[in-house]
DNA sequence: TATTAACTTGACATTTATTGTCAAATTTAG
DNA sequence: CTAAATTTGACAATAAATGTCAAGTTAATA
């Protein structure tokens, strides 16, 4: 499955920028961009948002991925993590999120 | 549904214990225990273990509803939360979690 | 109703996680 | 080669989570 990070670098090389030009646009610097597309750190939610604008990439696509990505991760090495995602997934479509 | 904080609460109460005697116990002041009860706070993951313990509940279903718990938090107001939570499910599936 | 124990509230401190910079090292393209 | 691009790692800054404390409520009951 291909992660944020390689969706990001694989449009970026496409489109034949550099780091230091989309990570200026970021406002953050070139070591964040690299980590960001090697995996090695998260984006923020509102850099996604912009990536996906200066890359051009489909920004529900890129945002779904981000988030589920998020969301593994906070259920990492959690052996019961399947089973919470369900329970979740089930407490959203009753729409309860709110009545915790 | 039924939320961490309320299923805590109740069985607390059925035990006939204080808010001050499970507090203790945990190593926190009443005023947290009662904030995660009520779902202002939540519980730390080594909390929640030692809450099945201490109130005899069963600790796989309260880690489950803890983790998803966690979940919804992270995908609060996302319109694309449920997305998120699907492409989750089957990156899980496939084993490619490690793989980032 | 006055008292007192249980619980709640909110302001603030502490801790931990996340996000960032910078400079030096490495890699890559000409 | 060498110069630009990227990566690495130590560390700083910021933000979020977790906690304390003391004062305020609530509720049971003497």
């Amino acid at each position: 499955m291909k992660t944020t990070g390689k969706i990001i670098r694989e449009k970026r090389e496409k489109k034949g920028l550099l780091l230091r030009h989309v990570s200026a646009q970021l406002d953050i610097d070139t070591a964040i961009l690299s980590k960001i597309e090697r995996g090695e750190r998260k984006a923020t939610r509102e850099q996604i948002a912009k990536l996906a604008d200066i890359l051009d990439l489909d920004k529900e696509s890129l945002i779904i991925q981000y988030l589920s990505e998020k969301i593994l991760h906070e259920i990492q090495d959690e052996d019961l993590g399947i089973q919470a995602l369900k329970v979740a997934e089930k407490t959203i479509k009753y729409g309860l999120t709110k009545y915790k």
